[in-house]
DNA sequence: ACAAGTATGTTGTTTTAACAACGTTACCAG
DNA sequence: CTGGTAACGTTGTTAAAACAACATACTTGT
C-alpha cells in the first residue's frame, strides 16, 4: 500500500500523499508483516499504537477460561485496531489480535498523533478527526455485536444479523464476511446449531444460502 | 452543576470555568430537564448532539421487535451519551436513551465541537481529545458488556461480571450499580433465573449477596 | 485426478435456560 | 400499623441450545 492509497484509508482522509510521508516518520510509525494465524497482540498486553492493516486482515477476539472464542470484529485494508486500547494506554487488553490471513500492518504511536509536533501540527487535527469518527464508527460495530446477540433463539440471531446485512448491501442478496465457524461465533452460538437453524429456515423458505452468499425471500421482509 | 464542576468532568478535563463558560454559547448549548422514565432520545432518531448529564441517571436501552429490554449503559452526572451517534451523523439510533431518575443534561452539537470558531479554537481540540478518550472508554464498556455476555451459562455470566466489579473496587466486597431486573438485562438472561443461580452460588459458598451488595469468598478467585 | 484437509450439514442425547406461576420480603404512604 | 406495591426468590414445566459423533461436500496442492 503506497501514500494515495494510505490517503484514501478513513483514517487519513483530508491528507495529501506528500503530507502522509512526512507525518509517518514524525508520528513513529513502523511497518510489520505477520503470518496467518500469527498474533498481533495479545490478551494483557499494554499498547501505545494503533495499527493501520495494509493488506490481508485481522480478527479481533476474546478467549474465555475454557478456550471458547468469539469472534468481536473483523479488520481489513485501510482499516485499523486497537486504537482503543492505543487511546487509553493503562488498560490492558481484553482481546487477542491475530492475522486471519497473511497481513502487513502499519503502527501509529498515538501519543504522537495526539499532540501537535513542531513541523506538521495541521495534519495532526486532522488525524485526531478522523481517529474520533473511526472510533465513534468502531463503536456502532460493537453495538451491533450486542444486538445481533440479544435475542435469546439462534433464529432470533440470524434473523437480526442477515436483514441488517440486508439493509447495508442494498438488497435481498449479499455475501458475508464470515464463514459459519466464525459467525457462530460472532453470534454466540454452536456453529452445528446454526447449520441446523439455517437449513430449517431455508426448508420454511425463509432464506436460501451456499457458503457465505445468502438470498432473503420476500413475504418475510419489507425492505 | 455549575461551571467549576463542569470543569471536573471529563469532556472539559483542562478547560477553566471562565473558559467554559464562553464555549457553551459557542458551542450552541441547551439545557433540558428530564422526568423518571421520559425519553430522551429515540430509536431511529437521528443526532446531531452529545449529552452531557449534569445530574440525574440515564440508561442506554435496547428494546427488540418482542419488548425485551437490554440495557446496555448507565450513565451518571458529569458523564455522556449519544456522543457515538452524534460523531456519525447519518446512522438513526438503534438505541433508546431514557432518564432513570428526573435528570437534566447539557447536550452540545458535535459539529461545533469538531470544527474551530474564530474566538476559542485552542480549547476546541482539548476537547476534541477528551471525546477521543472518551470514546475509547465507551469503547471499552461496550467491550465488556460482550465479553460477560459471551459465556454461554448465567453461572459464567456472572461469575465474568463479578470478577470485573471486584477487581475494579479493589476487594471482595462491593456494590453494584444494577437492581436484578437491571443485572439480568445487562447479563442478557431472565431475571428469575438469575436469582437461582445466585442462590445456588450462595448455597456452594461462592459468595453471598444482599440487594445490590456483593461479597465473593474465597478459595475460588486469586485477587 | 487424487488424496488430504477443511468446511459444512445431520442426528440424537444431555444440559441449560426460558417461562409461568406463585410465595416472600422489604418498603412506602396513609 | 396496615394495606399496597415493587423487588426478590422459589418451583416445576417446557423449549432450546450445547454437545458429541458422524456424514457429506468442497478446496487445495501435487
Amino acid at each position: 500500500m503506497d501514500m494515495t492509497e494510505l490517503c484514501g484509508t478513513a483514517l487519513f482522509r483530508g491528507v495529501t500523499p506528500e503530507e502522509a510521508q512526512a507525518m509517518l516518520s514524525c508520528l513513529a510509525s513502523r511497518r510489520q508483516s505477520f503470518a496467518k494465524g500469527q498474533a498481533i497482540y495479545r490478551t494483557g498486553d499494554t499498547v501505545t499504537a494503533l495499527g493501520v492493516v495494509l493488506s490481508g486482515r485481522v480478527l479481533i477476539e476474546s478467549c474465555d477460561l475454557w478456550g471458547n472464542v468469539t469472534v468481536l470484529d473483523s479488520v481489513g485494508p485501510g482499516q485499523i485496531f486497537a486504537e482503543t486500547y492505543a487511546c487509553t494506554p493503562t488498560e490492558p487488553l481484553m482481546v487477542d489480535v491475530v492475522a486471519a490471513e497473511p497481513s502487513e500492518a502499519l503502527f501509529l504511536e498515538v501519543e504522537r498523533v495526539l499532540h501537535a509536533c513542531p513541523n506538521t501540527c495541521a495534519h495532526h487535527s486532522r488525524l485526531v478527526r478522523n481517529l474520533l469518527t473511526l472510533s465513534a464508527q468502531k463503536n456502532l460495530n460493537l453495538s451491533r455485536k450486542i444486538f445481533h446477540t440479544s435475542p435469546k433463539t439462534i433464529r432470533g440471531r440470524l434473523l437480526s444479523y442477515l436483514s441488517e446485512q440486508a439493509v447495508r448491501s442494498g438488497g435481498r442478496s449479499f455475501t458475508i464476511p464470515f464463514d459459519r465457524q466464525q459467525l457462530a461465533d460472532y453470534l454466540n452460538v454452536e456453529r452445528s446449531a446454526l447449520s441446523g437453524e439455517l437449513g430449517r429456515m431455508q426448508r420454511e423458505g425463509l432464506l436460501r444460502t451456499r457458503r457465505n452468499h445468502f438470498e432473503l425471500l420476500a413475504d418475510h421482509l419489507e425492505l
